[in-house]
DNA sequence: GCGTTACGGTAACATTCGTTACGGACATGA
DNA sequence: TCATGTCCGTAACGAATGTTACCGTAACGC
């Protein structure tokens, strides 16, 4: 392997690191040394791969950005119809398993650190609005006859709803097990008149 | 004013001056000297109100909740109709002005601040399902002939969204003006069957 | 008026943090 | 075989953190 490609392998291996350390022990306890340990390497490799600390938060938020966008772009392209791709997309978006509620943990602790950080803030701003352009893509797919406010109001707040209830379930999973969540999903989609085959009526 | 009372004004300033800090440093700053300068003392009052740091963070926490409960208690209390009281409660938990605003990042903060803490993730559960109740209380009054479970898949749907929509908006104010948010609540009111008199339909 | 006591500010403590400098191990090429 | 350069672990540095100990001061009781 190239030694570039070698590079960069490590730097996603040290991103993964740190979405374990933000998801297992919290943005407080997100330390070089605690990344080097989830690694398995020391705080000299680190700091040889990334010029200081914050650069590697902002590789981590990059690269869990890219992540979630082709797994989402996947499910898009796999779908059978415009609103089992709404679904689909919408239901990756929330945390009904182990996966996903890690995500949504690391998620938040991104969010909480970008408050003082102009550039993760930005990243984050970037992100959030293409997702939301993507979702307001699928609804107009969905309901191709409606006005653009009502693709607005209601792609908002599915999004709003998935991204809530993915913060609620993190934080409390015990609480909102996963089928609710998909019962709450379901019932959003057929109120906004978007059901479709997926989403089990009773 | 008895010195038990002036302890306790005590505890309440710095528990402000603990937001404060949240909301315009983030969590990683969120330190005692900062929240000292925040409340215009230095840490040695700090400490001699609070036996560490944690002790700190747990009272404010228990003091952001109970604010906001009777901030909404008020809410419900005020309101002309069961579907107002609903969609006055939810529209508090939104981020619609820059009080509100600075409100969901605290809250965001606390939930981040909460992944490595026992006894503060512990305060959001109970917190957290309490409103969870409130709010599926309120959807029953407003729908008194629903099913029980249409009341909580509804309910978790509309907690979730403004909780969704107060997180989007609090990282990105400029993309989530208070009008969207509010065309977006008032859709989905509409669309569950629980629009009201306050929601305007165009 | 004076001793006492509670209150709060100052300064120091050990620890931990991000970062830097240094040194050894290993591969490569002549 | 040896010089060279890369890679990465080790150890140290200064700064910042939570916490503790100490000291001045102002209010209160007698």
């Amino acid at each position: 392997m190239s030694p570039s490609a070698d590079r960069a392998a490590q730097g996603e291996a040290l991103s993964r690191a740190v979405w374990d350390v933000l998801a297992q022990q919290g943005l407080e306890k997100l330390t070089v040394r605690a990344v080097a340990a989830a690694a398995g390497c020391t705080t000299g490799l680190v700091m040889h791969r990334f010029p200081n600390r914050r650069a590697l938060l902002l590789h981590a938020r990059q690269l869990l950005h890219d992540t979630t966008r082709e797994r989402v772009e996947a499910l898009e392209a796999a779908a059978t119809s415009p609103r089992a791709a709404l679904r689909g997309v919408l239901h990756q978006g929330m945390a009904t398993d182990p996966e996903t509620t890690n995500w949504s943990i690391v998620w938040l602790g991104f969010l909480a650190a970008a408050v003082a950080d102009a550039e993760l803030i930005g990243m984050h701003r970037r992100n959030n609005r293409a997702w939301r352009q993507r979702a307001e893509r699928l609804v107009a797919a969905a309901a191709p006859d409606w006005p653009v406010d009502q693709v607005g109001a209601v792609a908002l707040g599915l999004i709003a709803m998935t991204e809530g209830v993915a913060a609620l379930a993190a934080a409390d999973p015990a609480a909102y097990p996963a089928d609710e969540q998909e019962r709450m999903l379901d019932a959003a989609l057929v109120a906004y008149g978007l059901g479709c085959e997926g989403s089990r009526p009773s």
